[in-house]
DNA sequence: TGTTCAATGTCGCAA
DNA sequence: TTGCGACGTTGAACA
């Protein structure tokens, strides 16, 4: 990793064409290659960065640029296409190098996969009486997250997200008519399982005939691991 | 804006938890406080982050903390909701701090609004005879890309989406069964135009009735603009 | 390797 | 503020 605090310009060809006026960036150089410029706010997202595989070149500038007072110009490329970024330094102001070796990775707890894996394993959560077909059941338009049956011997598609919104219902209802089709399953109906549902996805739900139901994940992994109780 | 390459360990818990065991990486605190940890590679992505409005807190560690070898615990929350950055600091190599001012901000030239435009102006994309009614045709849901008049005087409402996805493909459904109440129109088919359509978007088009086109950026700019022929 | 889907998505615009 | 769609989306899982 190497860390620069620089005046530039920069330069973006590449998906699309963009361009930063020269000021006080930080400039990160990965040990993969990768390039990031980052301005002092907005979010984790550089204002510009190539991604590896690419190359780094620093040479020195033209005369022309020179005479506008760059003194370095990097230029990192793509390894396989058109993509390149070119860096105009003015000015350096600080610097850092530091070799961190292989990072041991980010460990995540609390995605959609384990909403799922939860529901499954306690599916009389959709009510008293269901019972699992599968999760991950393939059609046509994608996996249905859940299938189960109803007591009534009636097939449950359940779509899960963390957050429930628009666009979870829709899919939801495209399952949900799709496998009507399928005489096999007999009547289809669906249930949108979420952490948090915002009212307009309720609404919308609601309006095509779809259940919802709010997911406690604190309490679903708290019913599956007894250990977590203790916290 | 701080930079420091430190061995540390990170935690955060809000909308999941997510953990990072010790290692030596990059941590950024930016002007407008959010904070941003970096590994070695991987893209512009962190590891973990908080974004403003949050405050960073540094502290010194527990005994417990201390016995393991932390000399620094950070703290960062962010200003609203739940989320929290723990991060303990083992050993700090290297750090940098520096005041950036203002930065003047990215100027971009998309390609996006441009395929809307093209096919405008080459309506006949749509097939013989058609002929263009308007751009931007309002509706009560949003308006319609491209309104245009097919040869046997139906009406074509026509999506474009630089990828042809799945959501796509449901909001021209939406368009065309709401366009078909409206009498005046006559007859109203759909057109989901796309530079890359995915096999999934075209199944769902096909199945509803919406026919698709596959639009080629390259060469209807070059129709369009003699001068991008010299390149 | 390509495809599909989630994401602590982020970002920008408009109602 | 919320909704909605695009993104140089990125990232991971799976076929």
């Amino acid at each position: 990793m190497r860390a620069l605090i620089a005046r530039c310009s920069v330069d973006y060809s590449g998906r699309l064409d963009a361009h930063l006026d020269p000021a006080v960036r930080l400039v990160l150089v990965k040990a993969d290659g990768s390039v990031l410029i980052h301005a002092d706010g907005g979010s984790y997202k550089p204002l510009n960065w190539m991604t590896a595989p690419c190359k780094l070149v620093e040479g020195p500038p033209s005369d022309a640029e020179a005479g506008q007072g760059v003194i370095e110009v990097w230029t990192v490329r793509h390894a396989k296409g058109e993509d390149a970024l070119t860096i105009r330094i003015f000015e350096i102001l600080d610097r850092m190098s530091c070799d961190f070796g292989v990072d041991p990775g980010l460990v995540k707890d609390g995605v959609e996969a384990h909403l799922q894996e939860l529901l499954a394993a306690q599916i009389e959560l959709l009510g008293p009486g269901h019972r699992l077909i599968r999760r991950e059941y393939p059609t046509a338009i994608g996996p249905v997250d859940i299938l189960a049956r109803d007591p009534g011997g009636g097939t449950v598609a359940v779509e899960i997200k963390r957050r429930g919104e628009i666009d979870g219902v829709e899919q939801l209802s495209r399952y949900v008519e799709l496998l009507n089709r399928d005489p096999l399953l007999g009547k289809v109906t669906g249930v949108f399982a979420a952490q948090a549902i915002k009212p307009q996805a309720r609404v919308l739900a609601e309006d095509r005939g779809l259940r919802t139901l709010v997911l406690d994940y604190d309490e679903m992994r708290g019913v599956d691991d007894p250990t977590a109780r203790l916290f």
